[in-house]
RNA sequence: GGCGACGUAGCCAAGUGGUCUAAGGCAGAGGUCUGCAAAAUCUCCAUUCGGCGGUUCAAAUCCGCCCGUCGCCUCCA
């Protein structure tokens, strides 16, 4: 144990499956209290869907946690704005071209736009923006740099698509994904290069594509990094040959990732990734999603049907991120209601001026902790809220855990009326109904509960349920009433349409 | 064809050898309260973990077989 790291003892003591090991460890990063994440970004030739969002709260609910132990993050993110194929080969189209050219716009603009949309996605979900956003394209002069020493080591070697790494010279190059090489049929999907000296081999710098729009001067002509290039050669600008955690989607393990171990290990020597952790799919409908599925939905088809970002991030905080997750809009609809639900509660609390209440905190820390079971932790919130404790405590107590969710309930009011609009509720409906409010309040003071109830009909059928309080009638939205239908002027005497009247 | 994962209440989903007569959320049922409702509150809601065998003092948890679903092997989070 490093002097660091024994300086931060006493922290949580955090535990997390590491891909590499394929076993749940004792998280120690290299130099505590620091930890570098990378955080395997978009590449943005198109818009960022609900699984994208599901790994990216996985790794924001990681970096949450890590800075509720006390740890400095920095995390690194790369924008793949060139370089992916459309295929497996290196000589396939770029997507980003292949977008630019059906949407009759260049790379470039292409690569703004979906990075703009990705970034207010993420944003809107409540995950954290990472300290460095790397664009490839910005740092081209990296991955040169990263290419040259690999070839000065003797891992390249040069064929007519351009420089190319020898996986053969990395001894360990299976092992990360245990890959079985040889069980492998070369060529079964992707047409066989007959200049490679093994299958896996992959394009570092890729040259000879005259028709390529981006394009870069290397020692090797003009051309373009491969694939997998760019994001080594950003960790290591931005965190050192050393990462804590590689962040990504578990789809990643078989190629990227094993080429990126590949290629960093070859050109330091050193170990290039501490631990690896990995996001389990979403799948919709107990299906795979894909374009020809047509299940492909995006945060804006979320808000569409009425549902607000959050409740994505409260579905999958209700599920292991390290299990597959069926995406459903009945299991939205009753994650939405769930943290409507939270939302009222918390929006009732008083200021969080009361003390953390220790029995739960520490349930909920070992739950956290524990390789993130934030089912367990969510749990440990209703707990809480129905324990009998002072209320300014339950509020900090509830505060405290949700830096680690992120869900975002000290500010419950605000989300709850957010929510309410996105519903399509407007204000003056609300004071509509208010008003019948008060009129049945009236009757009830006279006795004249027909009338009373009559007025209490009108209410629900604009939308609401009275709630008599010690305080006076209130009057709540009803969660399944679609306000958006409800844009013709209503009576403001009956809350029937005005035209027919009353 | 090869590899892997999963199958827990109406739905989503934890739990991986005893504390499980199985978390939590959604939906649902009943009582109290209320003029009646709603809200609140209390209580209930899988004797059972796909099926069948086996190991064990003890299994949802380990092993075997079967059935079912899905994923990966190719760019994908």
């Amino acid at each position: 144990m490093t002097q660091q790291e024994k300086n931060f003892e006493g922290s949580l003591k955090i535990r997390l499956y590491n891909t590499k090991s394929r076993e749940v460890e004792l998280f120690q990063p290299y130099f505590a209290p620091r930890v570098g994440i990378y955080s395997c970004g978009m590449t943005v030739y198109g818009y960022a869907h609900v699984g994208h969002i599901r790994t990216y709260t996985n790794s924001d609910v990681l970096r949450r946690l890590l800075e509720y132990a006390g740890y400095q993050v920095t995390q690194v993110m790369n924008v793949t704005d060139v370089g992916h194929m459309t295929s497996d080969e290196d000589a396939g189209e770029d997507k980003l071209e292949l977008g630019a050219r059906r949407e009759g716009k260049t790379p470039w603009e292409i690569a703004e736009f979906y990075e703009d949309h990705f970034f207010s996605t993420i944003a809107e979900c409540n995950i954290t923006r990472p300290e460095v956003i790397s664009r490839a394209t910005e740092h081209i002069g990296e991955q040169i740099g990263l290419v040259k020493r690999l070839e000065d080591n003797g891992y390249t070697y040069k064929t007519d698509v351009g420089v190319i790494f020898d996986t053969s010279k990395f001894g360990r190059y299976a092992e990360f994904a245990r890959l079985d090489l040889e069980g492998q049929e070369a060529g079964a999907r992707v047409a066989v290069d007959d200049q490679r000296r093994n299958p896996q081999d992959f394009a570092l710098w890729i040259t000879n594509q005259p028709n390529h729009i981006m394009q870069w001067n290397s020692p090797w002509g003009r051309g373009f990094p491969g694939w997998h290039i760019e994001c080594s050669a950003m960790a290591m600008r931005y965190l050192g040959d050393q990462v804590d955690i590689h962040t990504g989607g578990i789809d990643h393990i078989p190629v990227h990732h094993t080429n990126e171990i590949a290629q960093s290990e070859c050109a330091t020597g050193r170990q290039y990734v501490k631990y690896w952790f990995h996001s389990a799919f979403l799948n919709v409908d107990g299906r795979k999603m894909s374009k020809s599925l047509n299940n492909l939905y995006t945060l804006d088809d979320v808000r569409a049907r009425g549902y607000s970002p959050l409740a994505l991030r409260y579905l999958f905080l209700n599920g292991f991120y390290r299990r597959d997750m069926n995406f459903t809009w009945e299991a939205l609809e009753s994650a939405q209601r769930g943290l409507a639900r939270l939302w009222g509660a918390c929006a009732e609390l008083p200021a969080p001026t009361g003390v953390v209440i220790p029995g739960f905190i520490e349930k909920f820390e070992s739950a956290i902790s524990n390789d993130l079971n934030t089912m367990n932790a969510l749990a440990v919130v209703s707990g809480v809220l129905e324990t009998k404790g002072p209320p300014e405590s339950k509020a900090s107590t509830i505060y405290k855990m949700d830096e680690v969710f992120g869900l975002d309930l000290a500010n419950s009011r605000t989300r709850l009326s957010d929510f309410w609009r996105l519903r399509g509720l407007r204000p003056e409906h609300k004071m509509q109904a208010e008003s019948m409010a008060d009129k049945r309040e009236k009757a009830r003071k006279n006795k004249n509960f027909s009338e009373a109830d009559r007025l209490r009909d009108r209410i629900n059928n604009m939308g609401f349920q009275v709630e008599d309080t010690p305080q006076g009638p209130k009057i709540v939205p009803m969660f399944d009433f679609d306000f958006a239908a409800m844009r013709k002027p209503v009576c403001g005497h009956c809350g029937v349409d005005e035209k027919t009247g009353c």
